[in-house]
DNA sequence: ATTTAACATGTCAAGAATGACATGTTGTCA
DNA sequence: TGACAACATGTCATTCTTGACATGTTAAAT
């Protein structure tokens, strides 16, 4: 399962309550990588520590307690992530559903999706840039972190820019996509 | 549920099989947009032809079952598609996580990561170019689709290229992500 | 004639993810 | 002092997805 080692990969790079990992999937890793809610992500957490690749390092206030990776758990990362890309690897993308079934609808339609898709990636790699651009260089613990999936979403943005704007051009050019 | 939609849609552009549409998500929109075999799809076009927005038009060899889009399926796709883009979409990619936890690993592992990565979506990106340049223009039902759906992988893949390549410069640099 | 591959559909148990519900704490502002 | 927002964790029923199993047909090659 992925989501165990998204928290695995997350928790190598520095401790954290579930609290705080629920938070950091509501930033890049959330919107580009893979989903998910507190209501998984705490029974994960309990999955891990049961079988020994995470533990408690401290409790804290309000009952928030702190994991850790053992080194069994960085030894389970390590051997995921360096693993040959996997052909059967889970894609599930809801936005990108829409623009592959763009051509299921009228021409005029089409248009205006591939329009509002043009403005708002456009828009978005330009906000991307200027958040990347400001942050501190040597920040936070997951500063590296935040850098590489800025790079990452500003080139996703642009890539879906350029394709609506050429999509937008050749469906003009004879009314169909 | 997004898949009752990826079913709608592919059907609105042509009418198909179960089997057809099963083949039809090995193809770019499985790989990615959403993923999807036959054991998840056959009980869910059953539940569209019980909703109304798909039926069946007529039975073939070996018990093969044509269904086609209904008036009321094409109003339910049209409004799926034209809805403004949901913040709580679902994003679902485990390469893409990988990628992501890329900060986790050692510099000499990331940094061989990164050097397949690039290699692998470089090449992924030339193959799919020489695809789309050798598809004939006007070819089957879903020629137009499979041009969109090209055109967005070359993008997709030359965009994943590039951050690799970036990346494997910062990695270089200092040894941190 | 037989075998094989591709065609074609389906069920069902197990596993994963979501949304609704539930509970309690700590700090801050009025 | 009281209210509120943010902190912090959890359960559980429902829904969705996967993988294993099951069944039968048609066309082509041997």
């Amino acid at each position: 399962m992925s989501l165990s080692h998204a928290l695995l990969g997350l928790l190598a790079v520095a401790p954290a309550s579930g609290y705080e990992l629920t938070k950091e999937f509501e930033q890049e890793i959330g919107r580009y990588a893979w989903q998910a809610g507190h209501t998984s992500i705490y029974p994960e957490l309990g999955k891990l520590a049961a079988r020994g690749l995470v533990h408690v390092t401290h409790e804290g206030a309000r009952g928030a307690k702190t994991y850790d990776v053992t080194d069994e758990g960085r030894e389970e990362l390590r051997s995921w992530l360096l693993q040959p890309p996997n052909p059967t690897a889970t894609v599930r993308n809801e936005q990108v559903l829409r623009m592959f079934l763009l051509s299921a609808l009228e021409p005029a339609d089409q248009r205006l999706m591939l329009t509002r898709i043009a403005e708002h990636t456009g828009r978005a790699a330009t906000e991307l840039r200027a958040v990347v651009a400001t942050e501190t260089p040597g920040g936070g613990p997951r500063a590296g972190f935040g850098r590489l999936a800025g790079e990452f979403g500003i080139r996703q943005y642009e890539a879906v820019h350029e394709w609506a704007l050429w999509a937008l051009d050749h469906i003009a050019e004879d009314g169909q996509a």
